[in-house]
Order: structure tokens, then sequence, then C-alpha cells
DNA sequence: TACGCTAGGCAAATCGTTTTCCACCGTCAA
DNA sequence: TTGACGGTGGAAAACGATTTGCCTAGCGTA
């Protein structure tokens, strides 16, 4: 119990509680004098407004909820600190919920957003269909999604281009002259699985180059799975030039793999991942691959944000698309 | 604006506002069929308690606060996760504050926190004295210390112990047959450097090992910092068996400079780190290490605070020690 | 019959703000 | 002289829950 109110500190300054709460929030002129005193006033008792009664008189929390998989997959500690450092400036807190991509989970986590009347919240949702946000639709709470999962028209989305990267990463490989390229992807039917395999066959297209299905290899993203998948290539023998994995950690498996047949990389064969995990560049060689800016992207969700609560902004869906960055090291 | 009220669910279900809280809250016998009629109410109106409210006049916000230096520093991420799980269990949340380690920073959200009337807070201090707590202890604010930085009789304590991880990690190496053995520290006067420092010294103490100190170098906790050291100690031409590093980015740089001095590892050298970072799995070979469970301390941090904060547990300071756990993989 | 006890329910006070409506007081222009 | 008008400041009504007394009906018991 702080017990000190605003009307301690009224009696104190010998003005009225209305006084007191102006001279708080600017939201009305007062006095220098008197704000003076008011202000020596709250220091001398030590006041700290109550949040509640102020959040139950203005319906904003000053919270915002970030709702993702889980904190502990690194991209996300990265993404929830832009996210903070943005709304941070704008005297808003946010707090972590890790639905670990179940959805249950995350529409118990949505549910908790709503009673505890969030003002806004960032999304990244595996289960969640647009039906399910219905209530937070309906309560005009700025929802923002990272990633594509959640399209609808009321929903602003904060995503990179998985199929530029892989292009880009792709014709890396080309212009550096590399030749055959092949690929190791993730699962069919993941979004980013597909998109980073329509970039590599868009960039093999563009330069004249015909995608061979002998030298692509599906793994699960694990460092395992690139292993394998590695071997599953080389047994083939069609051994690519060039490889591009669809994420940093089967790049490393491939690595391991190549490592194995004592082939050098990239002597033999040149290894690019996607990703750029915090081991990307502690493996050895370390590793050539394409970075989605994970602070970048929580800060635009955070600026988002907070144009969409100052409630200034009631356009239209917004789509912000990060923009991502190769970034050349040894292995390629 | 959720609109409706309690109100709305009284009227609706024919009953006074104190029965449909009661019948909420279990606070006071409800009969079954009334209960029922409420529950098909809230249900059919949509009725979503104000947590505005509710706070201001329980006193409760359901909120702790989690202050660390920076949740992109892979090890908050994992306690992060263990205190939200923990907390989770008893319906609270927790939002993170980035403190940089910096001072103003700490007391700043210390601030915030106290505004927001958490009910608990987790605080992994750098520069705040037992001195800039007053506020907190003085509100009764249950907080937890995560590790030692903080001493005062009045806050808890969940921290890990260096001394008997750097011991037990040199025991290893002395029972695994290596001799000599030596050590890349941390700077001297860092709280993790010492207690590494000195838990190194007592296991060679303990099994009739000199320390040598021309087989301890010095490096900055970072990857360069370790070859620079392990460069050092190579020159100087007192090369070590085995060696022991206060961290995994420095046994990563010291692999670094033997490779480059085409010593095998752990073939002519043995290397050990500490902290289990997700790259000391990744490097090759992977690095045998200590890990500081994260999500343990977490959790221990979680369970404390809520026994605290149902204020059945108003009992004297406690200190919780979360053991180590020692990872043999290749490198040692 | 009188009494106490229990279960269930109601009205109203309370939590600590923000905000709306009004009042007062000089000053200045008509 | 009067009315309008800034510049200040105050009283009181929300905001939406919880909780405290108090009441009643029904029942068992002395």
């Amino acid at each position: 119990m702080s017990e000190v109110t605003i009307v301690d500190v009224a009696r104190h300054a010998g003005v009225s509680i209305t006084t007191v709460s102006h001279a708080l929030s600017g939201n009305r002129r007062v006095a220098e004098e008197t704000r003076a005193r008011i202000q020596h006033s709250i220091r001398e008792l030590g006041y700290r407004p109550n949040a509640f009664a102020r959040s139950l008189r203005t319906e904003r929390s000053h919270m915002v909820a970030l709702i993702i998989p889980d904190i502990t997959n690194p991209y996300y500690p990265t993404l929830a600190r832009g996210l903070q450092d943005a709304l941070h400036a704008g005297g808003y807190q946010s707090f972590v919920c890790n639905t670990d991509g179940l959805r249950e989970e995350e529409r118990s986590f949505l549910k908790d957003s709503l009673q505890r009347r969030v003002d806004g919240i960032a999304f990244a949702a595996f289960a969640t269909t647009a039906r399910m946000l219905a209530p937070v639709i309906q309560e005009h709470i700025p929802l923002i999604s990272i990633g594509t999962a959640i399209r609808h028209r009321k929903v602003d989305c904060v995503r990179t281009d998985d199929v530029a990267g892989a292009r880009d990463a792709t014709r890396y490989l080309i212009e550096r002259g590399y030749d055959p390229i092949g690929m190791i992807g993730g699962p069919a039917g993941m979004s980013p699985s597909d998109h980073r395999l329509e970039g590599h066959r868009a960039a093999l297209a563009e330069a004249g180059l015909a995608f061979d299905a002998q030298r692509f290899a599906v793994g699960d993203f694990t460092r395992a799975g690139g292993a394998a998948a590695m071997r599953e290539l080389l047994e083939r023998r069609a051994r690519p030039r060039a490889l591009f994995c669809a994420n940093d950690l089967m790049a490393i498996g491939a690595m391991d793999a190549l490592r194995e047949a004592e082939l050098g990389v990239p002597r033999d064969v040149a290894v690019m991942g996607y990703d750029d995990i915090e081991a990307a560049a502690l493996v050895t060689p370390d590793l050539t691959t394409v970075v989605n800016p994970a602070y970048e992207m929580g800060r635009a969700c955070g600026r988002l944000l907070l144009e969409r609560m100052s409630g200034a902004d009631d356009g239209p869906r917004r789509e912000v698309v990060i923009p991502h960055r190769l970034i050349p090291r040894a292995s390629a």
C-alpha cells in the first residue's frame, strides 16, 4: 500500500484534487507557482499515482502482449528486444506469452490479454486462424501479425520476404561462379520451406539455369536432418558445387557430413545458410547466410503499435516488409 | 470497451451484483442453480471482468517484473521461460525490463514496476545497491535477487555456485588424467571471474597439484580474447595438456588458436568451457562444459515469488542455490 | 414457542483516479 | 458600465469491480 493518494497531495499542497491531476497530466494549464507547490508535495509525501485507478478511468493499460511460440528460440529474444525498445519510448511495457505454437495456448493467451485489457498485441501465430481473432477485432485492439500466418483485413502485418531472401542467396552463389547449385530444403507445406524453395528456383530460372531435382534434398530444419540430407545428395553422385540450405542448423549439419566425406568447405562444396543464428559465426568455417533482421522486425511492430494505439491512425491495413541482409562469410 | 459489466450480468441472470461476484470468486457459497444461471449469462453476454477495477479493489495486479540486463543475452531467455512457466500456473504474467546493466535504467524500471503495482520482482542487478531498494522493501513487495549482487536481509536470492562449478570442471580434467592443467580466466574483479578461478585453484589444491601462473592467462570473455589468451599460453611454451576456460566463448576462441597452431582437440590439448551456450554443441569438436541451469533458476524464482506473493510466507530471507551440471562432450 | 444457525441474497461503501461542468476574478473592448 | 473572455481552480460524477453489513427464510433444537 502506497497509502498516499492524490487526496493527500492535494491537501498537503492546499489545492483541489482536480488541480493535482491536471498538474500531472498537463491536460489543463496550471499556474507555475501552484505546479511547483504540488511537485514539492509529491516528492515530500512520496506520492506514486495508482496505475489501476488511472487505467480504470482512462481505459488504457500501457501494456501490450507479445505472443510468440517460445522466447527460448533464438530468433525471438532479439525481436522482443526491438519491440520493447520501441515501446519503451512511449511508456509501454510488454509481457511475453509462450505458446509453443499450440492452438489452445494461443487461444488462452489471447483471452488473457483481453482480460488484462492490453492496449495492443504483437502475435507470431502458428495455429490461430483469422476467425479466432473475432473478440480482439471487435474490441478494436490493435493487433499485428508477425509473419504471414494471419490474413485479415483489420490486422496489420510485419514480415520479411523469404522468397526474395532465398533468391538473393542463390544469386550470390551464381554470381560467384559456383555450378551446379543444389539445395537442402525444409519439409514441404511449411511456409518458410516453400518460400525459400520458391526463391531458389526463381534465381536459377532468372540465370537460365535448370532446377535439378537430383540436387535437391529435404531436411527437417535440424542439424541431424541437414547431415542426413547431405549424405543423401552425396550418395546420388550428383554432388553440387554449392549448396543453399533453408536454415543455418541444416547448413551446419551439411558441413558435418561433408567433413565426414573429407570434402572441404568451400573448397569442394560451398555452403550457404539462412537465419544467421549465433552459432553461424562460431562454426568453422563460419557460415555465409541471410539474416532475418529480428530486431528491426520487433522495432517495426513496436512503432506500428504505438501509432495504432495513439488512436491517431485508424487507416487501412498496413503491411511492413523488413529487408533481409546477406552476410558473406567464409563458407561460400 | 467491453461494455458489458458485472451489472449487465446480474440483471440478465436476475440476481444481485454481489452474487455474481461471489459466484466468480468463490468467496462465498452460491446455490448451484444460481451459479449455473450466472455462468450462462456470462457466456451469453460475453462478459470479461475488468482487470483494472478488480485490481483497484484488491490491490493485486497478478503481474511481476523481470528486470535483467538484456533478453538478447542467451542466458536470459531460458531463465525468463522458466520464470514464466512457473508463474503461469498461478495466473501471473511477467514483463521484461532490459537495463543493459545501467544503474539509471535499473532505477527507472524499478520505479516503473512500483508504479504499475507489480506483485513481485525478479531482479538480476548489476549496478543497484541495497539502499536503492528502500521503496520496494517499504511496500513489502517480494523481491528476488538473481545472483548475489544484492545482499539485504529482506531480499531472497536465487543463484548458482560458480566456485563449485569451476571446481567440478577442473576435477573432471584431473580425473581423466590430464596433466598439466591450465586455465583461461576472465578479468579480475568480476565476480564470475573470481569465483571460477577460486574453484579451479581449489580443485588443484585438493588433488595436491600446484597452481602454475605460467599456465594461466586472462581473456575478456569474448572469442577473440580467448584466442589471444591461448596464443599467449602457447608462446610461453608452457603448453597445458588440458585447459579450463571461464566461459564457452573463450573456449571456442582457444580452439581457434589451437587449430591455427595445428594442435588437435582433445588429442593435444583438451578444452573445457563454462555456460553451455547454444554454440557449444555446434562447434567441432563439441565442447565439454558446465551449465548454469537457467531454466531451473527461473523456475525457482517463479516458485519462490508465488509463495511470497500468496502472503502465506512471511518468513525469513531465503537463499536458493541451483545445482550446476557438467556436460561431457568431445572436447575433453 | 422461542431461539439460534445457515445459506443465500441485497444495498451501499469503497478503491484512486480522470474529466465534466461551473465559478470566480481581473482585464479589456464596446 | 457592462459583457465577454482568458486564466485558474473546485465539486462531484463516473470507471467496474470487491466486500461489509444486514436481512430473510427455513430448519433443528431446547
